[in-house]
DNA sequence: GCCAACGTTGGC
DNA sequence: GCCAACGTTGGC
């Protein structure tokens, strides 16, 4: 079966691309999602070998930096039952975890960051889940063609 | 089960 | 920096 393709976002701040590279193998944990959604797709949907485009949200400017790929399906995030971390959540139980999490590794990072503005510039890519009108989501799957066009104005192979 | 209040995120 | 939109929580 095909790979799929996804968007993560994460606050460059707590966690960029750059500190994923930085990580030892380049590998490093998606932990801390802790929104519905995102968790039944971290859990349900994301596989091994997935392509992840890693998105910088909530800063100037917001854009797409490169990309990374999927190396550990979805498993219990162990900072929910660690009181001491801010992504501690009192009611998981852990007989039945309530987040999930998975590990990606670092592929590539764009030429340019492609921001958010010059997406919506791209023909072809209206129907982006990024792109519409109040998309939160914080994991979100992308398109086959969604990839390739945003990996070719990275200037990276798809 | 509903809805108001709240905290977070997106977008200008 | 502000405000609107959204998801979640808690009170009834």
């Amino acid at each position: 079966m095909a790979g799929k393709y996804w968007l993560f976002k994460s606050e460059p701040n707590v966690y960029s691309l750059e500190d994923l590279k930085a990580e030892k193998g380049g590998r490093g944990g998606w932990e801390g999602v802790r929104n519905y959604q995102a968790r039944n797709f971290l859990r349900d949907s994301v596989k091994k070998g997935d392509g992840v485009l890693f998105y910088h949200s909530r800063v100037k400017p917001m854009a797409v930096m490169g990309t990374a790929r999927v190396v550990r399906e979805g498993y219990p995030d162990a900072e929910q039952f660690d009181p001491k971390s801010k992504y501690f959540d009192a009611k998981a139980d852990p007989q039945n975890p309530r987040w999930f999490m998975v590990d990606i590794e670092y592929e590539s990072s764009f030429k340019e960051p492609i921001t958010l503005a010059a997406l919506r510039e791209v023909s072809g890519l209206e129907d982006m889940m990024l792109l519409q009108k109040g998309s939160r989501l914080s994991i979100q799957p992308v398109t086959p063609k969604e990839w390739r066009v945003i990996c070719r104005l990275g200037g990276v192979r798809s």
